[in-house]
DNA sequence: CGGATCTTTGAGCGGGGTCAAATTAGGTGG
DNA sequence: CCACCTAATTTGACCCCGCTCAAAGATCCG
C-alpha cells in the first residue's frame, strides 16, 4: 500500500484498490447506443478545447488530469477546477456556439467525446440520462459554490488544507490512496484556483508539513493527520 | 428618466422603459401546460427555502429580489448570488433530496413555484424546454466562474466596480435604469459576495464616489462614468 | 552538461482586515 | 407625531496576513 499514483501514464495504474468498475456519472454504454462516442487523446500541456472554439461536444474524462481556466478580455486568468476520471467537461458552454474557457491537460489524458446535439436527443429518449445530465450540471454548480465559500471565508493555509482534502477524497472515490498521491499541477495552478499567489501556497504547504499534518516533497504529498487537516479546513470532510 | 427603482413594492414599478414583456429564460405559459405552477409571495427577510429542507421545486423569480447563501457545517456563510426577475432558483439542488443552501428575500417578492419532477417530464415532452433548462444551468455555471475570476484576480475596489456594473446591466435587461438604482442588499451582503469585509466595501464605494465614477447615498447609487468604471473593473462590460 | 521551469525561502511592504466610535436611517409603540 | 431603540453605514487608527520582489536550490528537458 501507499504507493503514489503512477505519474503521467495513460493507463492510470491502480495499485491498491479496485473501484474502476464503479459507473461514472454518465453511463458510457448507454450513450454509445445513441451516438458516436469518439475517444480522444490529449497530451500533457495540450488544450482539449479553448476559449472561442466552436462548441460541439461534451467531454467525459476517462483517464488523466486536466484543468479548466476562465479568461478575461484584459488577460487575467483563473483556474476554475481540476478534472479527473468521471468528470464531465464543456458543460459550461451548453447553450452557446463557442467555448468560453480553456481546458488544458496536465498529463496525458484520454477523453470520451460526446457530440452535443446527440446528447440532448439521447436525454429526450432516455429519462435516466436526462436526470444524470442535469444532476451533473447541478453538481458542478454546487462544487463551484462550495469553493466560493471556502475562498470567501477561509485564510490561505486553511484553503490549501481544504484543497488537499478535496483532492484526496476524489482520488479515494476512484480507488486511489487518499493518503499518498502526486499533485498533477504546479503551485501556480493551485494558487490561482484558491485565489492566492504561488509563494503563499508553497509557504502554506511547508507550514502544514511543519505541523506534521502532511508531508510534501515537490509534488508528492502524504496526508499524515486527516482529522487535524479537516478541522483546519473547517469542514469535517469524510474521506472514503 | 433617472428615477430610482421603487423601493420594496410587489408590483416593481417600471417607470422609464417597457421590457417586461420580453420572455424570461423559461416560458411560463408553456410550463403551465404541463404542471401546476403556484404563485408564492415571500416577504422581505423570509426564506424561500433553507438548507436541509426537502427539494421539490424550482423557483422562477417573478418580482422582487433575493440572495442565495452557501453554508458550512462550522457556521461560515457566503452569499453566492443575488436573484431578480427571470432568474431561476433551486437549480443547485437538482439531483438531491434536500436543499443545500438558503434563498432569502431581500424585499417582498413574487415567485413561481415549478414542481420538480413535473419540470423534468415537461422537458422530456418539449425539447425546447429541455434546451432552456440545461442552458439555464450552464449559464449559472458561467456566472459563478466569472465571479471566481473577478474575485480571484481583482483588488477590492475593482470588485465593487464590477459588482455595480453587473447589477446595472441586469437591471437594464429588465427595463430599469442602469445609471440610477437602489441597492436591495446591505454592505455586508455585497462584501460577503465579493469576499471582502463590509467596511472595505463601504470604503471602496466612498472612493469611487470621490473619483466621481459614481455617487452613493446609503443604498441609492448613480453611475456617473460607466466607461471609467468598466475600465476599472477590467471587463469592458457593455450595458444596454 | 546547460538552460528553462518549478519550488522554496527570506525580507519588506501594503491592501485589506480588525476594532472602535460616530452618524444616520428606520421601525415601533406610546 | 415624536421619542426611543435597533440596525446599517461611514470613517478613523492600527495591525497583520498575504503579496511583491529577490535569490537560491531542485528538477527536468534537450
Amino acid at each position: 500500500m501507499d504507493t503514489p499514483l503512477a505519474p503521467s501514464t495513460l493507463e492510470m495504474s491502480n495499485p491498491q484498490q479496485t473501484a474502476l468498475e464503479q459507473p461514472p456519472e454518465l453511463d458510457i454504454e448507454e450513450l454509445q447506443r445513441h451516438m458516436v462516442v469518439t475517444r480522444r487523446k490529449v497530451a500533457a500541456g495540450q488544450y482539449l478545447y479553448r476559449n472561442g472554439q466552436p462548441f460541439h461536444a461534451l467531454y467525459l474524462v476517462h483517464a488523466g488530469f486536466l484543468k479548466t481556466c476562465e479568461l478575461s478580455e484584459d488577460g487575467r486568468e483563473q483556474v476554475t477546477g481540476f478534472r479527473m476520471r468521471g468528470d464531465l467537461l464543456g458543460v459550461e458552454s451548453i447553450g452557446l456556439a463557442v467555448h468560453t474557457c480553456d481546458a488544458v491537460a496536465l498529463e496525458d489524458s484520454q477523453i470520451w467525446e460526446l457530440p452535443y446535439p446527440p446528447v440532448l436527443n439521447a436525454c429526450l429518449q432516455v429519462p435516466e440520462l436526462q436526470i444524470r445530465l442535469s444532476s451533473a450540471l447541478a453538481e458542478e454548480i454546487r462544487r463551484d459554490r462550495s469553493w466560493m465559500l471556502t475562498i470567501g471565508t477561509l485564510p490561505a493555509e486553511q484553503r490549501v488544507a481544504a484543497f488537499l482534502l478535496d483532492l484526496a477524497s476524489r482520488l479515494a472515490r476512484l480507488g486511489f490512496s487518499a493518503r499518498h498521491f502526486i499533485l498533477r499541477m504546479g503551485r501556480a495552478d493551485i494558487a490561482s484556483f484558491l485565489a492566492l499567489k504561488h509563494e503563499t501556497v508553497s509557504r502554506a504547504l511547508s507550514h502544514l508539513e511543519q505541523l506534521e499534518y502532511i508531508s510534501v516533497l515537490r509534488r508528492e504529498v502524504k496526508l499524515l493527520d486527516i482529522p487535524k487537516l479537516s478541522a483546519c479546513a473547517g469542514t469535517p470532510r469524510t474521506i472514503q
